[in-house]
DNA sequence: CGGCCCCTTGAGCTGGTTCAAGAGATGTGG
DNA sequence: CCACATCTCTTGAACCAGCTCAAGGGGCCG
C-alpha cells in the first residue's frame, strides 16, 4: 500500500532512496483513531508530529460561547507542522472527521530530521507553506466573500487537492462532510449551508449526496468562487479547474485601497 | 539605534555574538519606503525576504470585485516567511502602511542562514509560529465573533505584540491605522468600524485617536473579545492584558459537535 | 424497532451593508 | 501661509444576507 504522505512530499522534491526508507520507517507504526476523536487539544502540550496517512481530519478551536471554527482540513499525506513540538502549548485542537490512520513522529525524530535529511526538511517546508497560503485564502474567503462564493471557493480547494493525491474519478470526491462541519469551516451556520448547497444543486454547479461530492460545472464553479489555484502552489498536476475570470486581479494594481 | 528584528529574535532563542553579527550585517543596508507601497505583489517572483525595521505594513490579497482583505499586520522586528523565495510565484502581496524601513534579505542570504546558522534558524522558526497562530486566531475571529468582539480581540492583540516590542506607553499604542484598514483587516465596512469604536468609547473601554489606541479598560477589553493570549506564545513578558473569563475553555469538551 | 443524528424547509429577526451627505483632517501647490 | 483638493470620519435611513427558532422527515446504528 501507497504512502500517501511519501508521495506528496515526492511531488515537491526528490527525494533519496534513504529519505525514501526513512520515511517509510517513521510512518511504520501508524494508529488508527475513531472518527470525531481528538488527537491533541489546545492547551495540551504538543508531543509528536500528527500524519494523516488515510481519512480525513481538521484543525479547529472553540470559542468561549460554546461556538467551533474549523481552520484547517486535513487530507491523507497532510500533517501538522513540524515544528509544533517547539511550542509549549497546542493554540489549537486537532481532531478526526472520519476514522483515520495516522503516523506519530516524535519531537526527536524531527530534530533528527532537520539535522540530518535536508531534501525531506525542503520538501516539509514546501508542505507548510501550501498550507499557510491555504489559511491566508480561507481568511479572505471568510472575510470578504458572500456565502455561495465561499462555499464554492471551498469546494474547489478540497476539490484539487483531492485531486492531486489521487483521490478524484470523474468529477468526484469523497467529501464525508457534514453541512455541519461545512458550517463551522465556512463560519456559517448548518441551516444556511443546506441552503446554499440546495442553490448550487439546482443551478446544476454541484451537488453533495451520501459524502460524494460532484463538480456538475467546473468552470462555473470555479467562475462563482473567484477561484484562481495558484495559491495552491502545485507543481506537478495540470489543473482541471481553473479560473476564466480571474486572470486579470494578477496583473494589479497599486495599493490605491487605503 | 537598536535593531527590532534582532531584539525580536533574541526573545525567541540565545543568540550567538556571530549570529548577532551575521544579523546586523544582513540588516545593515535597509531601504526607506513611502506609506501605502506596495512592497510585492501577488504573482511576483519572491526574490528576498523583506523585515520590517520601522512602520508599519501589511500582507493583503485583492478580490476581483475588488474588495481588499488584509491577511496579517507587520509591527517593527516582523518579517515574512523566510521561505517564501522556495515559491515560484506570491500568492498575495505585501504593502507598506505608514513609511517604513526594510531591510531585505536576499535568497541566497537565506540559504546560507539555513545552512550555518542553526540558532537563528531555529529562532525564525519561532517567529513563524507565531504569525501562523495568529493567522489561525484571524479566521477565528472573522468566521465566529461578533464585530465588536472581533474588533476588540484585534486590538488585544495589537496591543499585546506593540508592548512586547516595548512600543507602549501607559495603555496606549500607536496604531496608524484608517478604519478603512481596520475594515479590510476584519472583515467589515469602514462604516461599520466606525460605530464599533464609538460604542466601545461609549463605554469606556477603548479608544483610537490622532493614530493612537489607548486601552480605557484592559480587563474589559479582553472580557468583550474572549481574549486568551497564549497563541501568542510569548516566552518573556509577563501580560497585562489577560482573559479572566476564557480560561475555561481551555479545559475541554470532547470534539462532540460535529 | 427505536433513538439519534443529520438534512430540509419555513418564517421572522437582526447585525452588518449600502447609499448618501456633511464635517473634520491632511496634504499640496501657489 | 493660505486655498483647494482629497482623504477620512461621522451619522442617518433603508435594505438584505445570513441567523435563529421551530418542526418534520430520513437514514443509520445499536
Amino acid at each position: 500500500m501507497s504512502n500517501p504522505f511519501i508521495n506528496k512530499l515526492c511531488g515537491y522534491g526528490p527525494l533519496s532512496p534513504d529519505d525514501l526508507s526513512w520515511l517509510e520507517d517513521a510512518c511504520a507504526t501508524p494508529r488508527i483513531f475513531s472518527a470525531r476523536h481528538d488527537l491533541i487539544r489546545e492547551g495540551d502540550r504538543p508531543g509528536s508530529v500528527f500524519v494523516l496517512l488515510d481519512g480525513w481530519a481538521c484543525r479547529y478551536k472553540l470559542l468561549p460561547e460554546g461556538g467551533r471554527q474549523i481552520i484547517a482540513f486535513m487530507m491523507p499525506g497532510d500533517c501538522c507542522d513540524m515544528r509544533v513540538s517547539l511550542l509549549d502549548e497546542m493554540d489549537h485542537s486537532l481532531a478526526t472527521i472520519t476514522s483515520a490512520r495516522v503516523a506519530m513522529i516524535t519531537s526527536t525524530q524531527i530534530e533528527m530530521l532537520l539535522l540530518s535529511r535536508p531534501a525531506i526538511t525542503r520538501a516539509l517546508m514546501w508542505s507548510q507553506l501550501v498550507d499557510e497560503a491555504i489559511m491566508r485564502a480561507w481568511i479572505v474567503s471568510i472575510g470578504r466573500r458572500g456565502s455561495v462564493e465561499r462555499l464554492a471557493h471551498l469546494m474547489c480547494e478540497l476539490y484539487i487537492r483531492a485531486r492531486d493525491i489521487g483521490l478524484a474519478k470523474d468529477n468526484n470526491i469523497r467529501l464525508p462532510l457534514t453541512q455541519i462541519v461545512l458550517g463551522d469551516a465556512l463560519g456559517l451556520t448548518a441551516v444556511h449551508v443546506n441552503r446554499v448547497l440546495r442553490q448550487l444543486k439546482t443551478e446544476r454547479v454541484m451537488d453533495i449526496k451520501g459524502g460524494t461530492l460532484t463538480i456538475t460545472n467546473p468552470d462555473k464553479l470555479a467562475d462563482i468562487a473567484g477561484f484562481d489555484g495558484n495559491y495552491l502552489h502545485r507543481r506537478l498536476s495540470s489543473m482541471i479547474l481553473r479560473s476564466t475570470s480571474v486572470s486579470s486581479v494578477a496583473g494589479g494594481r497599486p495599493a490605491d485601497r487605503n
